[in-house]
DNA sequence: ACTAAAAATGCAAATGAGTTGCAAATATAT
DNA sequence: ATATATTTGCAACTCATTTGCATTTTTAGT
């Protein structure tokens, strides 16, 4: 019984979020964002079509899907390395970052969001020989009227 | 006559830059190398090929050295999308990051490190709708001793 | 609801940046 | 100068992601 209503309720959050997007509404997506509330990633597309139940869906339509989601912003890509694209949904009132580890690829995130300040608590966490990418994605000055 | 002191002082300061980092010193490492301290990228592994002189050394050969040099930290890869690594000599004095305009795929850089005055900074170079990726990379205290 | 038009999906095939194996060439150390 | 180790070129390969097209599902209009 409450799982049924708890099923309800993602059904709901789900649709409201993809008409947000003006996506429309259909299995794949609905699941497909449906585990990204649920678990917390970042998720490879691989790991996504895994985590996804047998025959929800073929592996091009989690692509396609995903890049729909980025595409829209309500999922967030994060390229740690080369061929390592992994996928959060975006929830604004919980913006944060990541870090990795350079040799098990494990990722941890933290809320900080000051450099100085995010440095000395990724420290603190024990990580050492940190650096960071930092990286800005806009629209420029000449694109704004096309 | 200057121009030939000029490139002997290049090749100097890549040879040194090399033995730095132990490695051996051939002519496509001191090429490419060379190519990233004149000009200020970030390059693609493509673009650099490119802009070496031609039958300097296959394309395999700028991806191997590439790959090794990012390993020594001798230059600093980004990564602004799936398949769009850029790299650029890691100069340490000169510190930078790089905002990309979403449409056009321009490339710009600013030395401003904190968030806030970074945003602030963007906003007035005439940048929209500004998104940043920040990403650290370290070693986390259970990889430490391995 | 019913139907036509638009959009999304599955499958198979293609793409393409980056990697690998191996023999030949080059660099390093003694 | 010679032996050993490293690097390079070439060709073939890999593998995540994309694309084309026929079929299915969704949407919007009546």
């Amino acid at each position: 019984m409450a799982s049924i209503k708890k099923d309800i309720n993602w059904e709901t959050k789900v649709i409201e979020l993809l008409k947000e997007k003006k996506l429309s509404i259909t299995v794949p997506r609905k699941m497909i964002i449906r585990l990204l509330l649920k678990e917390h990633g970042p998720f490879s597309a691989e790991e996504i079509y895994n985590k996804l139940p047998k025959n929800t869906c073929d592996q091009v339509t989690v692509y396609r899907c995903l890049n729909q989601f980025v595409e829209t912003q309500l999922v967030t890509p994060s390229y740690f390395e080369k061929e390592m694209v992994l996928f959060e949904f975006n929830d604004p009132h919980h913006h944060h970052h990541h870090i990795i580890c350079k040799i098990c690829k494990k990722i941890d995130s933290f809320h900080d969001c000051i450099l100085n300040k995010i440095e000395t608590s990724l420290a603190k966490k024990g990580y050492k020989d940190i650096q960071h990418r930092l990286e800005f994605i806009g629209v420029c000055g000449a694109c704004q009227n096309s």
